[in-house]
RNA sequence: GGGCGAUUGACUCAGUUGGUAGAGUGCCUCCCUUACAAGGAGGAAGUCGGGGGUUCGAGUCCCUCAUCGCCCA
C-alpha cells in the first residue's frame, strides 16, 4: 500500500468503520482461552433528540478504549448501545415542529395521531446521535441497539411496575411536585436548572385579626402566592413576634384568617423574620403546613392561571396576578417596602418557564426499601466508584432518599399500566385491560386507563438488564449480566446510577443477591470545561462541537487528545481554536487547539510507520530479543516489554491517561528519537549483515505499538496494521480490532542494556550540548576524548562506539579512564563522565560557560541540602537505611560531578 | 448554609505509598539531515495560592485563610 506523507483521516474513517462492522468484530466472540470471561458495558443511553457533545465524546472514548482493550485480551466483549425516549424533550420538540408546520396542537390532533407523529420523528431523526458515536469510532454491537420504548423494554417497564405494585411499593397520592406551566406536566429535579437572577423581596403587611391598625410584615419573592397562604411562621425565639404566636392574621383580598405559628426553621435574619406559609405552592411550606396541620389551598390551574381561590384575581396568569396583587396592596397601604435581591429561580429545562411547586395527584415509588441494598453495595465494595469520592454523592442521596414521583402528564412515554373501574378503584396489569372487562378484584367494569405516562428514568433504570431481555431468562441475560463497567457523568449519579443499582437488586431476583449489582465499577468521567473553567452546556452556549473537530482533525486526534488532557475524573479545560500549526505562525494571537497534541502525535506515528514499512522489503515474521544484534536492539525490546506491562496495568486499573502517556513516551522518545535513528543506517544499507534482524525487530515493535495504541486511535492503527500485514506478506490476517493484545512473548527485560543505553544517551547529549552552545554546528565532524571514571563506563563506550558516533556525529573518539583534560578544548560533563572536544579556532565559550555555571550552582545547591541532611543525626538514625545509603552515594556523585564542572570551567 | 474538587514554570496539565519537581504547548538559539518542518538538536523558565502545624524531612499528611469551579439545600 502506498502511504502518503500525511495521514488523511477523511480517506480512511468511513471504509475502516465499515470493515470493522462487516468483520463481525463488534459482536461478542467466545473467549478463546476457554475461560468464558465476559466483559459488558452498557452505554448511558443518550436522548433520541440529542446531539453529540464533548462529554459524550469523552465518555464514548473511555468506553471504547475499555471495550477494545478487553476484546483484544480475549474477553467475550459486549458494548450495548441505545437511546432513551426522553419524554418531555421529545414531546416538546415534536409539538413545536407540528405547530410550526401545521399550526396544530397535540390536543387538536388527539393522542393517537400525535404519538404517530412522534414515532415518525423518532424514525427519521432518532439515530443521529448514535451515528455520531460511530464517527467517533465506537465499537458498539449495533445489532443489539436498544430503545427504551421498544416492545421488549416496554414490557419490562410494565413487569417492573406491576411487581412494585404488588409489593406495595408504588402508590398514588397528593404531593408537591415541580410543575411546568407551559408543558403542563410534573418534571423531575434533573429537568430543572436553577438560575441566579435579580429579583425583589416584597414586604407585605398582613392585618392582625381583632387588632385594628396592627400588622405583621412578611417578606416574599412570590407575592401572588399570598392568596394560597394558610399561616404565618416566626421563630420561637424572636422577641419581636413572641407575643403574636397563637394570634391570627387576616389575609387581604380573600379575608381568610390564618394562624401565626412558631417554627424553628424560620430564619430570623432574613427579610422581616416572619414568613408566609403556602403549603400548596412551596416545598418548605408544604412541610411546615403538614407540621402545623394547616389546610392546603391551591390557587393555580395547570396552565399557571389563578383559579377561583384567587378571589378578585381569578383567571389571571401568574405574572399578571403578581403585578395586580402588588398594585392593590400598594393602594391599600399594605406594601411596606421592596428590596432588590439576588435569588435562585427554578427554570424548566425544556420550556425555560419558571417552575411552580404545585400539589397534585401523582404516582410515587417508595424508595427507602429499594435504597437499602444499593447502599450496602457501595459500603461492601461490591460497587466501586472511580474516582472513589463520588461514592459520597451516591450514598448521601440514597441515605436521604425521597419517594420518587414517577408520573408525568405527557403522552410520549410508557403509559402507566393502571386501570380504573367505575368507582375509581385502581389495578395494575402487565397486559392491557379491555374497557368494559371486569376489574380483577372488584369485578366491576373497567372504565379507563390512567392517562399519564411514566418518568423516563422509570425505564432507563432497568437498562442494564432490560436491554438483555429481562424479564425473560434469555441467553444474553445469563451471559452478560451483571456488567463490569459503567462510565457516565457525575450529574446523573443519583438520577440514573443509583436507581439502576436499586433496580438491579430489586428485579434481578433470578440471581443470588451477590450477583445482582448491575456493574462492579462506575467510572465518573471528567467534566469538560470551557476556557474560563466553566462547564460546557447547551444552555450556556459554550460547547465545542466534537463532530466538527472530528471532521477537521480526525476521530483519532480527538480521542487521543481528550484522553491526554483528561486525568481521570478531573475537570479539563478545552482551550484554543486554531486549526493547524502552520496557521499559527500567521496569527500571533492564536493559540494552538487543544487537539494539537493528539493530532501531532498521530502524524508522528504515521510517519514512523511509513518509514518502517518502506524499508521492510518482504520480511516475514516479527523479531524477538533473540534476534537482537546490538545494544539498541536489546534496549528497545526491553523498553517495549516494559511499556506493554505498564500499559496493561494502567488499563486494567482504568487509568487511561497514564496509559496514553506511557505509549506516547515510548513511541516518540524511545522508538523515534533513538531507535529509528540508530537503526536507520543498518536497515537502509543492503550490505549491513544485521539488516534482516533489525527489520524483524522494527516489524515487531511497530506491530505491538499499533496494537497498544489501537484502543486509543483505532482508525489510523487499523490502516497501518493492514499496511504492515501487506509488507510482511500476510495480507490475509485479521483486522487489528480483532487481534490479540501484545503479550510481550519473546521480549526480555534487559537491565544491562537499559543502563548502557542511558549512559550513551547522556554522553550523546553532552556532545550535542557542546556543539550547540559553541556554534560548532550539528554535523561538523569532530573528534573527542571521553574520560570515564569506571571500567564499566569505559567498556560500554568502547563496545557501543558505533552508536555514540552515529548519534553525536563524532568522527572518532578515544575513551580513557581518568583521562586528563587536554590543554586546548571545550568540555561537557555528563554525570561522572567528561567529554573533551578539541578547541576550534575562534570559539565563543560564553554560552557553554553559562550553562555549566548554572548547572554547577544547581548541583551545589543540591549538595548543600544533602550534606545538611546527612549531617543531621536524626535523619541518619531514623530514615530508611537504604535511603541513607543512597544519599551517601548521591553525595559522592555530586561531589565528583561538581569538581569536574569546576575544573572544566577553570580550564576554559 | 452544607459538601466536594481545584490552586505546581507564560498556557494546559501530570506528580502512585512524604525524601527539594515532570510533560505538551509557548519562548530563545541552531538545522529544510533522503519517515515526519504537523519535524530535529540544544537552551531558558516553577519553591508547588497565603499562613500555621506534624516530621530528621512536605507539592505530597493535618489545621486555617483566600480565590475559582461543581453539587446539594
Amino acid at each position: 500500500m502506498e502511504l502518503p506523507t500525511r495521514y488523511q483521516p477523511a480517506d480512511h474513517e468511513e471504509p475502516v468503520y465499515r470493515r470493522w462492522e462487516t468483520s463481525g468484530g463488534f459482536q461478542p466472540k467466545p473467549d478463546p482461552t476457554g475461560a468464558g470471561r465476559t466483559f459488558t458495558v452498557m452505554i448511558p443511553p443518550p436522548n433520541v433528540t440529542g446531539a453529540l457533545h464533548m462529554g459524550h465524546a469523552l465518555n464514548g472514548t473511555v468506553q471504547d478504549i475499555v471495550v477494545r482493550f478487553k476484546r483484544m485480551q480475549g474477553y467475550e466483549t459486549l458494548w450495548l448501545p441505545g437511546t432513551d425516549h426522553a419524554g418531555i424533550a421529545t414531546q416538546a420538540v415534536v409539538e413545536k415542529k407540528l405547530y410550526q408546520e401545521q399550526h396544530k396542537t397535540r390536543e387538536e390532533m388527539g393522542r393517537e395521531a400525535f404519538l404517530g407523529e412522534v414515532w415518525k420523528w423518532k424514525e427519521e431523526y432518532g439515530a443521529r446521535i448514535l451515528g455520531q458515536y460511530r464517527r467517533l469510532g465506537a465499537s458498539c454491537d449495533w445489532s443489539r441497539t436498544a430503545f427504551t420504548m421498544d416492545p421488549e423494554l416496554t414490557r419490562a417497564v410494565r413487569v417492573a411496575f406491576v411487581r412494585l405494585w404488588k409489593k406495595g411499593l408504588v402508590y398514588r397520592g397528593m404531593r408537591l411536585v415541580n410543575w411546568d406551566c407551559v408543558l403542563q406536566t410534573a418534571v423531575s429535579d434533573d429537568e430543572i436548572e436553577n438560575e441566579t437572577r435579580k429579583g425583589k423581596l416584597w414586604h407585605l403587611k398582613y392585618p392582625l385579626a381583632g387588632r385594628p391598625g396592627e400588622f405583621l410584615t412578611v417578606a416574599t419573592t412570590r407575592p401572588e402566592t399570598m392568596l394560597g397562604d394558610t399561616g404565618v411562621a416566626v421563630h420561637p425565639d424572636d422577641e419581636r413576634y413572641k407575643h403574636l404566636v397563637g394570634q391570627k392574621c387576616v389575609l387581604p383580598f380573600v379575608e381568610r384568617e390564618i394562624p401565626i405559628v412558631a417554627d424553628e426553621t424560620v430564619d430570623m435574619e432574613k427579610g422581616s423574620g416572619a414568613v408566609k406559609i403556602t403549603p400548596g405552592h412551596d416545598p418548605i411550606d408544604y412541610e411546615r403546613g403538614a407540621r402545623f396541620g394547616l389546610p392546603m389551598v391551591l390557587i393555580l390551574e395547570k396552565d399557571g392561571k389563578l383559579n377561583a381561590e384567587g378571589g378578585p384575581f381569578a383567571g389571571l396568569a401568574r405574572e399578571e396576578a403578581r403585578k395586580q396583587v402588588l398594585a392593590r396592596l400598594e393602594e391599600l397601604g399594605l406594601l411596606e417596602k421592596t428590596e432588590d435581591i439576588q435569588h435562585t429561580v427554578p427554570l424548566s429545562d425544556r420550556s425555560k418557564s419558571v417552575i411552580e411547586p404545585l400539589v397534585s395527584e401523582q404516582w410515587f415509588v417508595k424508595m427507602e426499601p429499594l435504597a437499602r441494598p444499593a447502599i450496602a453495595a457501595v459500603k461492601s465494595g461490591k460497587l466501586v466508584f472511580r474516582p472513589e469520592r463520588w461514592s459520597k454523592v451516591y450514598l448521601q442521596w440514597l441515605e436521604n432518599v425521597q419517594d420518587w414521583c414517577i408520573s408525568r402528564q405527557l403522552w410520549w412515554g410508557h403509559r402507566i399500566p393502571v386501570w380504573y373501574d367505575e368507582d375509581g378503584v385502581a389495578v395494575a396489569s402487565v397486559e392491557d385491560l379491555e374497557l368494559g372487562a371486569p376489574h380483577p378484584e372488584t369485578k366491576k367494569p373497567i372504565v379507563a386507563q390512567d392517562a399519564d405516562v411514566l418518568d423516563t428514568w422509570a425505564s432507563s433504570w432497568l437498562w442494564p438488564f432490560a436491554t438483555l431481555g429481562w424479564p425473560e431468562a434469555t441467553e444474553d441475560l445469563k451471559r452478560f449480566y451483571p456488567t463490569q463497567f459503567l462510565s457516565t457523568a457525575s450529574e446523573i449519579i443519583y438520577l440514573w446510577v443509583a436507581r439502576m443499582v436499586m433496580a438491579g437488586y430489586e428485579f434481578c431476583d433470578h440471581l443470588p443477591e451477590a450477583e445482582r449489582c448491575p456493574f462492579s465499577v462506575c467510572n465518573i468521567h471528567a467534566t469538560v470545561l470551557d476556557e474560563k473553567g466553566k462547564r460546557m452546556s447547551k444552555s450556556a452556549g459554550n460547547g465545542v462541537d466534537p463532530v466538527e473537530r472530528i471532521q477537521s482533525f480526525g476521530a483519532d486526534a480527538v480521542r487521543y487528545s481528550l484522553i491526554l488532557l483528561t486525568k481521570e475524573g478531573q475537570g479539563t479545560k478545552l482551550t484554543g481554536e486554531t486549526k493547524y500549526r502552520s496557521d499559527l505562525a500567521k496569527d500571533p494571537d492564536a493559540r494552538p487547539d487543544w487537539i494539537d497534541q493528539g493530532f501531532r502525535f498521530g502524524n508522528k506515528v504515521w510517519n514512523a510507520a511509513r518509514f518502517v514499512l518502506l524499508n521492510l522489503a518482504g520480511e516475514r515474521g516479527a523479531g524477538t530479543s533473540a534476534d537482537a544484534a546490538r545494544l539498541e536492539d536489546r534496549w528497545i525490546l526491553s523498553r517495549l516489554q516494559a511499556t506493554i506491562a505498564s500499559m496493561s496495568e494502567a488499563l486494567d486499573a482504568y487509568r487511561f491517561n497514564d496509559a496514553a502517556m506511557e505509549v506516547y513516551r515510548f513511541v516518540w522518545n524511545d522508538f523515534c528519537d533513538w531507535y529509528l535513528e540508530l537503526a536507520k543506517p543498518r536497515f537502509t544499507n543492503p550490505a549491513d549483515e544485521t539488516g534482516p534482524a533489525v527489520r524483524g525487530i522494527l516489524a515487531r515493535v511497530l506491530g505491538d505499538v499499533l496494537a497498544l495504541l489501537h484502543p486509543f486511535t483505532p482508525y489510523m492503527t487499523e490502516v497501518l496494521w493492514e499496511a504492515l500485514g501487506d509488507a510482511l506478506g500476510d495480507g490475509a490476517r485479521a483486522m487489528l480490532m480483532n487481534s490479540a493484545w501484545p503479550d510481550a512473548a519473546g521480549l526480555a527485560h534487559d537491565a544491562a542494556a537499559e543502563a548502557d543505553m542511558a549512559l550513551i544517551q547522556e554522553v550523546v547529549r553532552a556532545v550535542r550540548q557542546v556543539r550547540m552552545l559553541t556554534q560548532l554546528g550539528e554535523r561538523t565532524p569532530i573528534r573527542a576524548q571521553i574520560a570515564t571514571t569506571t571500567a564499566a563506563q569505559r567498556r560500554a563506550l568502547e563496545e557501543h562506539a558505533a552508536a555514540v558516533r552515529a548519534m553525536a556525529w563524532l568522527e572518532s573518539y578515544e575513551v580513557g579512564e581518568g583521562l586528563t583534560r587536554p590543554a586546548s578544548c571545550v568540555s561537557a560533563v555528563a554525570g561522572s563522565i567528561q567529554v573533551f572536544v578539541p578547541l576550534g579556532d575562534e570559539v565563543d565559550l560564553g554560552a557553554l560557560r553559562d550553562v555549566m555555571q548554572k548547572r554547577s550552582a544547581k548541583l551545589d545547591g543540591q549538595l548543600q541540602g544533602l550534606l545538611k541532611k546527612l549531617e543531621n543525626p536524626r535523619f541518619v538514625e531514623s530514615a530508611d537505611p537504604a535511603l541513607v545509603q543512597a544519599d551517601r552515594e548521591r553525595r559522592t556523585e555530586l561531589e565528583l560531578e561538581l569538581s569536574m564542572l569546576q575544573e572544566n570551567l577553570a580550564g576554559m
